[in-house]
Order: structure tokens, then sequence, then C-alpha cells
DNA sequence: TATTAGCACTCTAATGAAGAGAGTGCTAAA
DNA sequence: TTTAGCACTCTCTTCATTAGAGTGCTAATA
């Protein structure tokens, strides 16, 4: 598809003009606002041509004219120059992020918070973990009774925790004892391994080594874990949402956990780390998302931990924001997780 | 406020048509709807005097009415009849919970879904944790370098993580024992104790000790940890908030962290274990939330464990549903701690 | 050849008038 | 005390009309 100059022009003003008025542009309202120096009739022309080549549509034959899908995708291509971010508004995030350097949960959580701030927009945020878990550490507590607690740290820093109850009270000696001698014996092993070993193993041994393999494997899912959404309210202030069905179909995908890690996984995989994907009128995810948009990125230290955020709203969006923002978090979670983890 | 028995009758049967149909109430359809041996007119005089007690207004002269915030007021506390819950329902859910005997988190994930799913609206559940935190267990782990990894558990089962760094490296042995040291001497101890033995240590057993009460500190607010929110969807369907603003602000209010706390603990802490409070229109609470109301309880074991649980909806609720379904998981949550932690 | 002025045409959104319908309150009778 | 009857009020829907926005096309212009 080739856009002369002006074509160009005018479908980034017309984008820009729909994002911030949410209303059909004409040519006039592209010639007075943007003050261009031609007539609305070279306009008119212009958008004609553009709407034959499908990056417009007139929702009547004598409305404006609004951005297709086709018609976000070519500008966020083609067009789009990111917005730089104010110094003011990257110090401030970064300041946050260090003063809490200490807890891997809360970093996820305030990313969460700035991407749907700043945005204004929902955001979803997964805490890192590792692609392929390693064994790190156990810890067995007896808390009382036959009941014991048993806590699993995996490399990278993700935590498991499960209470479970035993056949027969063991006392808190030999629940370190055992821990010691498993923690030994699975060292850095991965899920695999310790399946294998698991077999070879008796009694406590072997049943505990059993949760351990269940708890590890929970985590390898693409999606493990919590994952955090914030802003979700400003969907509902956006004017194609404030009177539909839609949006509250939109709500339930993010609400629905299954739901949402199908989405994420189908998503997240083939992006790299560090480049910032765009899917724009939910591209062929699910119906719900059709109205929306999603900007996503992976972020974090590969071989070491990974997670991925990104921002969704209405197609209707600011892209460039969007995109500089989850650029710019991405990247210092990336950091974060290099130096921390 | 004295009712005769038939201005009870007619309260009842207007206001559970009210929330069936959603749209004002003529004195013609109560006696049609719920076939009454009267005429529309002795019910017109009927609603004419529950209008002048404040319980109905009328949208306009010639609508139908409509229960007011002390209609319903009255309602849920003179008139409401629980309703059983179905044995297969109850079965069911208590069949789930049993299934994952070993998770904290996930029962209060389930509780969640299962109250939205119940009473359609939106669920809130907070985990149980410790009125008071009383030390249980610590462990401190080597991640690399000079960072290390505090995972401290508190009686109940509440577990805290924290990552931090070191001024210098130090070797795993060195914090085994110093954990195995501070385990013994903080055994059982409240925050105030830990407190004052701190100011006893120095060096690293000092600075532990200090973010073990900072934990421990974090702990012993009313709503700790995670607010579990679920079927927040539900909302969005209610034909009160198609349209309307207001859904986002009351969205938003459940978004917010601190404004979430504050509400809970205003609400939650007057509520007795086992009691179901019935919050109608905000009831002095926040602006947001006047056309909502909430169905509360706080369950768990008193003096080891509780937290608490509700359904935000419309005013226009089916409270006999929700109150019920509160109340049985509530009473559900409150074994299972009593039998688990 | 590219641009522009001019104009007829189309479609929407707003406005207002008219009528149907729902529900009330009051009065008088049972 | 209850009820039938009826005038009255207010909303909601429908329909027609109109103003306005924006287009596409043609012919003139640079």
């Amino acid at each position: 598809m080739n856009l002369s100059d002006r074509q160009k022009l005018v479908l980034t003003l017309l984008i820009h003009e729909y994002v911030r008025t949410a209303a059909p542009v004409g040519s006039q309202a592209v010639v007075e606002r943007y003050k261009l120096d031609m007539s609305s009739a070279t306009i008119r022309n212009e958008l004609a041509a553009l709407t034959d080549m499908g990056m417009l549509r007139q929702p009547h034959t004598s409305a404006g004219r609004v951005p297709t899908e086709e018609g976000y995708r070519y500008f966020v291509s083609h067009l789009i120059h990111e917005m730089e971010l104010p110094d003011s508004t990257t110090s401030t995030i970064t300041h946050q992020f260090f003063q809490m350097r200490n807890d891997v949960e809360q970093w996820t959580r305030l990313a969460a918070s700035v991407l749907s701030q700043q945005s204004k927009a929902a955001s979803l945020v997964t805490a890192p973990h590792p692609e392929r878990a390693l064994f790190k550490h156990i810890e067995l507590i007896s808390t009382h009774g036959r009941q014991v607690l048993m806590v699993l740290v995996i490399a990278g820093g993700t935590i498991h925790q499960r209470i479970q109850l035993l056949s027969e009270p063991v006392y808190q000696e030999q629940l370190s004892a055992v821990a010691a001698r498993l923690g030994n014996l699975f060292q850095a092993k991965d899920v695999d391994d310790i399946q294998n070993m698991a077999n070879q193993l008796n009694g406590l041994e072997h049943d505990i080594a059993g949760w351990i393999v269940e708890e590890m494997n929970r985590s390898d899912s693409v999606v493990a874990g919590e994952v955090y959404l914030d802003g979700l309210s400003h969907i509902f202030s956006e004017p194609e949402f404030i009177n539909s069905e839609e949006a509250r179909r939109g709500l339930h995908i993010l609400e629905e956990r299954p739901l949402l890690e199908d989405f994420l996984s189908q998503t997240a995989l083939n992006a790299t780390i560090g480049g910032v994907q765009v899917l724009i009128g939910g591209e062929g995810t699910r119906d719900e998302l059709r109205q929306c948009s999603l900007v996503v990125a992976r972020y974090g230290a590969p071989g070491l931990a990974t997670g991925m955020l990104g921002v969704l709203g209405p197609m209707r969006m600011y892209y460039g924001r969007s995109i500089s923002i989850v650029r710019f978090i991405s990247t210092l979670l990336s950091d974060l997780v290099a130096e921390n983890l």
C-alpha cells in the first residue's frame, strides 16, 4: 500500500483528531484545526482516496471519516513518531520504583498503577518468573498437629507456599532434616529431573518431592501467578463504551482467569523482550475485544525471569503515548529484574 | 415506625417486584402479579400511606412507586425471610472448598468467585489473618551476592517475603544461624515485644529484626494483604448502571487500594463474626456508592485469624439471596480456618 | 495537471406537536 | 372499610419538519 506524503499527513492528522474528539472528522475540521495551506476540497479528494484504500470509512454518506482497523495499523507501523515522555515524568517514576527495591510484588503492582495512570487505560502486568523453573530452596514448617507448611523458592525469586496434612504427625526436627536433604538433592534442578529423582525416594520424602513437582509445574505455565490489573474504570470513561454491553464483556475477559491466561499466552509468546507489540481491534484473538487495542511488551532478563505488561484501551487510543509508556516501564522493569534477581 | 400487616405485605411485594423488573411498580401490577384478593384502589391507599412514611417514592406524579433507602432498610431489618440455599448448591460449594484444603489463597479466591456467581454481583474477600500478628518462623536465604531473601511466617499461616540488599556479602551458613537464633528468640512474640528486643541486638541481627517488625506491622492493619475481587462485570449488567458515570466511580473505589481499605475497615470493624451486616445506599460511607448496597460479614476464628467478605450490588438487590450466600460462605470459611490454621 | 470554488444532494440530529398509556388521587357508593 | 369510577397528570412514542454538517461532482483557475 503506497501513500503519498500528503495522504500520510492527512491520515495522521485525522487519526489524531478522531482520537481527541471521538467523533467522525470532516474535511473542513482537518484544515481548520491544523491550519493547513489547502482547501477543504483538496482534503476531500485525499479522504476519498484513503477511503478507497480501506484506511478510513464513513459511518454514513454525509458524515466525516473514521479510521478503520487497517488505518490504525498503517498509522502505527509507518507514521507514528513515538512520544518522548517528559523528563519529569520518567524521573518520578524511576524514583518510585527504586524506593521499593525489595519487593517483586510491589514492583508489579506499581507498574500496573503507573501504566494505567499514564495511559489513561486499563493495564495488566504479570510478575516476572523464570521461563524454566529451577529449584532453589525448600522449607518445611510444622504448624500444628499433622499439618505442615511448605515454602518453596524457585530461582528468580518466586515463592510458592502450600499447607498440607500428613497422614501422621512429624516433628519439626525431622521436617528440617528432610528439607535439608531434599534441598541439597534438588539444588538447581528442573521439574523433569526432580520428577525422576522423586521416583527413587520413598515415604515422606517421596510425598514432599511430589508436592514440589506439582508446584513447579504450576510455575511453568506462561502466565504463572497473579495478573495484576489496574485502571479498569478507565474503560468506562471512554465515550464508545458508556452505554454498552461491549464494555461489560471486555471487562469480563479480564476477570476470568482462564480466559485471560489463554489470551496473554497467545499474544505474549511471540513478543520479544524490549519490543513493543500493538494489537489493534483484538486482531484475531477474541471477539469481546474487537473494539479494543492492546499494547504489550515482554520484559525481564532472558534465561533468568521474564514477565509481560501491557495497556488495554479502546481502538481509538493515543498509540504514541501508550507505546512510549509501555516501552519505558518495560525497560525499567527489565533493569530491575537484571539487577535484583 | 408502625406498619399494619397489610402494609408490610404490600411493601414486601412491591420491593420484590421492583427488584425483578427495575421499573416503578403500580398498584395494579402488585394486585395482578401476586393475585391479591383486593382491588387496586385498596393497594393505592396503602401505597399512599407507605409513601407518606417515606418507604416509597414516586419518580413523578403518574408513575408507580419505587422503594426508598428507608424502605429497603425496613424491609431488610423487619420483613426479610432468609432464602434457603438449595441443598444441591450448598453441597457443590462445600465440595469445591474441601477439594483445595491446602491453600489459603485459593480459598479466598474461590470464595470471591462463588459469592459473585451466586449473588450475580461484585464480591470482595480478604484473606484470613491474625488480629494480632505473632511471630512464628523466619527463614533467610542468600540469593546471590549481597542479596538476601527473607521469608517470614506469622502464626495463622500468613507468609511475608522480602528481598533486601545487605551492605556486605554474608554466607548462607551465617544467615541460617541468625535465622535460627532470632527464630528462637522471637517465638510467639508480637510486634511490640520484638521491637523492644530488637533494641538489644546489633549488627546484622538488629537489621533483620527491623525488617521483621516492618513486615509484622504491615500485617496488623485491618485489611492486610490482597483484597480479592470478583464479578465486577456484573455491576454493568444492571440496568441502573448501563449508561452511567456512577458505575465508573463505583468501580473506581474498588480499584483504589487505599480507598478500599479505608472503606472496609470502617465497616468491617463493627461487624461481629457470624453476623451479616447490610449497608444500604452506601449508608454514610462514600458518595460513590450511594446507589449501591453492601452485604458483608466477618469470618474466621476469633483470636486466631479473621477476614471479611461481602457482596456489592445495586441497591435494587435480592437481599434475601445475598444475605444467605454471604452467611453460608462466611460460616464455611470460618470452619475451614478453625480446622486448618 | 493539480487545486479550488461552488453547489446540489444526502443523511443525521434536534425540535416540536399529537396521541396513547400508565398510574394516580379523589369522590361517592356499597 | 373497601371498591368502582373517573378526571387528571405525566411520560413515552411516533411522526413530520428543519437545520446543519459533510460529501461528491463539475467547472473554473493557476
